[in-house]
DNA sequence: GACATCACG
DNA sequence: GACGTACGTGATGTCC
């Protein structure tokens, strides 16, 4: 092409500043391999590049196009205005350097990279889309920011990259009330807060447009300001008439920029693999450099990425763990004197001794205290005297401890004191022990989970692993001081001698831990990740615990005589049908019966030698005897009657009548929380007799239990990760997802979708989730392995997408060794590199850990911020299930409360991750579990 | 304490 | 080309 620009060109201006902004915010904060530079943006920004570049092809390609910048933060507004954005927040300090390498990625890309000094990006757009209307050409701005938008019109478009909306004049005048010519003078009236322009106050976009459709225009308007029949608007239009013409004079965009250039040297280069390649690979972006090498079918280039000196530990002060430095707090004057230390340091570790593991029951012992590397007491409180001065053993107290409520009182206003930070190793516990005496521990750091957000899926978080591998040291083992089995002691009843070394080393060993991890945190890139993701939901789940939930013993008793019953019969039956009694329960006889005696088809499964009995095995055997289905039935009833109705019974806590779990925070490596003692967040639902274990669980009298899940989040987010626009469609039509597949994959019209072929697409949906494999999905449909891989084969040619994310994602795990949820939470994949059938399992975890520990992610981000959002409600929320938050509320507010819950889980990824799809919650309520999911 | 089994998302 | 396989959890009962 070398005619001058005119009719039938086509003109693409891509807002540079907006894209930046949009990259660094959307992605984790990435360093370069090598030098530990800051990327994350540029990478982004070059991911958009790559995606407008492919995406912008064909009949409507354009013809010119250029990536518009801002440059230097004073212009020709400045001079008129003096606030004008003068409320910006300072540019973030990881993005400074990032922002002349988006200048190199886009020459690099081959497009033009335009800026003028004193301008804003937006004059230097108005001025080439008013050229290319002039000249008869078309433009499309490609940007959102509403300031633009009076450029619309007579062949100038804006499209909204990320939404992939096309704004015409008729989509300005749905965000203006008034046609692009009129928009300034809307925005004159209205002001705006983000660019500190001051307008008139009291006026917003709606009275403005208002007012402008009224007078005609701006000038009409202020001239005839007195005829305006509402007193207060009158005046305001009187009192502020130069205020408002300031403000239109900042919000008109300049289309007389004086450029250096024509729209003639815009025009669209084809991308040199010279000039990209090797920037690509000097920013050591590995999938974006191969995929883009494929697309111009080139080889990609070496990347050499390792670092230039190894990141140096922090020089530790080696302080010898000694005893000599413990000492025994036993009374007011020893204790102030510790006192006096913390305040003097700013930063305590604590630790708490108790009587047991249940924090709920447990009672306090004693506490610990350090301030500094290898200085630490132990503040015994109600230590029984030793069981040698006395045989029987007494509840009389030892010698030489300060009186509990002392200590308290003279700790309480430490450990509430905002300025002095209180550090523990699962602080949860100690949170909860401090809540039952009156005392709330803030704030607080946790080491446990500051070694989660950085070496999640390395290894465990529990203080003696760490201990172990990050001081080198072995602490005191508990075991010898509190023997085990029958003649096991519980710590009031340990000799002070021992119990303060071993109580005292504990505080130690954190605050140690603590010194290492702190600035570690920032090095590891999950500052952000532990301080919104982890720290805060140790008080939110410390409250749920605490609340727990009511569960009906009643009901629970009459459930299990019930199962006792009927599996007395089953049994019986089972040994009629064996022809001879044995243990149903045992998998191993049950084996015997079935393939020795009875000579069933079937196999050994070979590690153990046992004959495997599972469930599948016995369904597929139910066809040919009837004694497998009966232990299927019989294994069900045991099962609900073993697990939950008698377990459950005995977790009802006998001073609150409910049962309180407790969510371990570190306990799984994609972010889920887990539940133990007991475990709530494995309460049948699946079947029908199961379901109605729930039945137990019931709302306090007068109360509602309220259930909000969200809908297919996991696949809502594969469909952004992996960026499938039909799925993401399907989404935003709130279509069937797993009949819509169907119909995709197998021709199948949507009005004529059989149940069978929705299950199948169903299966492979949550194949993909998982990392799908044919022999996988074979299993599971029971269908033959080709034809299960026919089925994989069809779906990664209907969605390409998915097979990218997941090449992407193993490649990514490769060569970092961790993959990366959307809010930059780390998931090491140490296993990833084996060889061997240990690659397979690597792989598919890798493939599934960024999907389900963005949903982690997404749930606990609504958590943490739940406690403010329902604070005016009568409203309390007991339990989490992955993707479901129960509460209970009094009667009569149910609806505000999931008025006020769905806004807060909807809007979760708000606003650090802009999802392309909706999330979506569903809510149900009644007056027990069952009825409420 | 290992293993098999099965409950949930 | 073969390995072996769906992802993430916790609780219970059997057996050694």
């Amino acid at each position: 092409m070398s005619t001058a620009f005119g009719k039938g060109h086509h003109l693409h201006l891509i807002d540079g500043s907006a894209f930046i902004f949009r990259a660094y915010h959307a992605l984790p904060p990435l360093t370069r391999k090598s030098d530990g530079l800051p990327i994350g943006a540029v990478s982004g920004f070059c991911n958009m590049l790559q995606r407008y570049v492919e995406t912008n092809t064909g009949d409507d390609a354009p013809t010119h196009v250029a990536v518009i910048f801002d440059k230097g933060s004073h212009t020709f507004r400045n001079e008129i205005y003096d606030q004008y954005k003068a409320n910006r927040d300072e540019m973030p300090e990881d993005l400074r350097p990032q922002i002349p390498l988006t200048r190199r990625a886009t020459e690099a890309f081959n497009i033009a990279c335009k800026e003028l000094e004193g301008y804003e990006a937006d004059d230097i757009i108005a001025t080439l889309a008013v050229q290319a209307r002039e000249l008869g050409g078309r433009c499309t701005i490609i940007s959102s920011d509403k300031d633009l938008m009076q450029l619309v019109g007579d062949g100038v478009e804006m499209l909204d990259a990320m939404k992939n909306k096309r704004i015409d004049r008729d989509g300005v005048f749905e965000k203006f009330g008034v046609y692009p010519d009129r928009v300034v003078d809307v925005q004159a009236l209205a002001g705006d807060s983000v660019d500190n322009v001051p307008g008139a106050p009291g006026i917003g976009i709606k009275t403005a447009a208002l007012l402008i459709n009224e007078y005609g225009d701006l000038d009409a308007l202020l001239e005839r300001a007195e005829e305006i029949k509402q007193p207060k608007r009158r005046q305001t239009l009187i009192d502020h008439a130069e205020q408002i013409r300031l403000s239109r004079k900042l919000v008109l965009l300049d289309e007389n920029t004086p450029l250096e250039f024509t729209l003639d040297d815009l025009e669209v280069r084809t991308p040199d693999p010279d000039q990209l390649m090797p920037f690509l690979a000097e920013m050591e972006f590995r999938t974006l450099t191969k995929r883009i090498a494929e697309k111009l079918d080139v080889e990609p280039p070496e990347i050499d990425d390792t670092p230039a000196s190894a990141p140096e530990a922090p020089e530790i002060e080696e302080v010898p763990f000694d005893r000599a430095g413990y000492s025994k707090v036993g009374t007011i004057d020893e204790l102030q004197a510790w006192i006096d230390r913390i305040y003097e340091r700013g930063y305590v570790a604590v630790d708490t001794e108790t009587t047991g593991l249940n924090e709920m029951t447990a009672d306090l012992v004693g506490i610990s205290l350090s301030v500094e590397p290898g200085q630490a007491c132990y503040i015994p409180l109600i230590h029984k005297k030793s069981s040698s001065d006395d045989l029987f053993g007494s509840d009389d107290l030892a010698e030489g401890q300060m009186p509990l409520d002392e200590a308290l009182e003279m700790l309480k206003p430490v450990l509430e004191d905002p300025s002095i930070l209180k550090i523990g190793q699962n602080m949860k516990y100690d949170l909860k022990i401090f809540a039952r005496g009156g005392i709330t521990v803030s704030p607080i750091d946790d080491t446990m989970l500051m070694s989660y957000a950085m070496h999640g899926g390395l290894h465990g978080h529990g203080m003696d692993q760490l201990a172990e591998r990050y001081l080198g040291h072995t602490p005191i083992p508990i075991k010898p001081l509190l023997g085990s089995g029958k003649s096991a002691i519980t710590f009031d009843k340990v000799p002070l001698d021992d119990a303060v070394p071993y109580a005292a080393e504990d505080a130690d060993i954190t605050l140690r831990l603590w010194q290492q991890f702190k600035p570690s945190l920032h090095r590891a890139q999950v500052t952000r990740v532990y301080e919104t993701l982890e720290r805060p939901m140790v008080p939110v789940l410390a409250q749920m615990e605490r609340t727990g939930i009511k569960v009906d013993r009643d009901t629970l008793s009459r459930m299990s005589n019930a199962f006792s019953q009927s599996m007395a019969g089953l049994e019986a039956e089972i040994h009629e049908l064996a022809g001879r009694s044995f243990n149903v329960g045992s998998p191993k006889q049950l084996g015997e019966i079935l393939f020795d005696e009875m000579s069933l088809p079937g196999g050994k499964k070979g590690k153990t030698g046992a004959y495997a009995t599972g469930a599948d095995v016995l369904e597929d055997l139910a066809t040919e005897h009837e004694l497998p289905a009966r232990v299927l039935d019989w294994r069900q009833i045991s099962k609900l009657k073993s697990t939950y109705t008698d377990a459950l019974q005995d977790h009802i806590n006998a001073e609150t009548g409910r049962v309180h779990t407790s969510y371990s925070i570190a306990g799984a490596s994609t972010g889920r929380l887990a539940s133990t003692d007991p475990n709530l967040q494995n309460i049948p639902v699946r079947t029908e007799e199961g379901r109605r274990i729930r039945e137990a669980f019931v709302a306090e009298e007068g109360k509602t239990l309220v259930a909000l899940d969200y809908s297919q989040i996991e696949l809502r987010i594969l469909a952004h990760i992996a960026d499938i626009p039909a799925l993401k469609e399907a989404f935003r039509r709130g279509d069937d997802i797993h009949a819509m597949t169907a119909s995709e994959m197998f021709d199948v019209p949507m009005e004529e979708m059989t149940p069978e072929i929705r299950r199948r697409a169903k299966a492979i949906n949550f194949g993909v989730i998982y990392g799908i494999s044919g022999f996988g999905l074979a299993r599971n449909l029971r269908i033959p392995r080709s034809e299960a891989q026919g089925f994989i084969d069809r779906y990664f040619e209907r969605f390409p997408g998915i097979r990218a994310y997941m090449d992407d994602t193993k490649a990514f795990a490769k060569d970092h060794g961790y993959v990366q949820t959307l809010f930059g939470r780390r998931i090491h994949t140490p296993n990833i590199g084996a060889k061997g059938p240990h690659a397979g399992f690597a792989a598919r975890a890798a493939i599934n850990a960024p999907i389900q520990g963005t949903a982690a992610d997404v749930i606990r981000r609504a958590m943490v911020r739940m406690p403010a959002a329902i604070e005016r409600l009568p409203a309390k929320m007991l339990l989490q299930v992955h993707d479901e938050l129960l509460f209970e509320v009094e009667q009569g507010a149910e609806d505000d409360l999931i008025a006020a819950a769905r806004t807060v889980m909807e809007a979760a990824c708000d606003p650090v991750v802009k999802l392309d799809v909706q999330l979506s919650v569903d809510a149900g309520q009644g007056e027990n579990w069952a009825v409420a999911h």
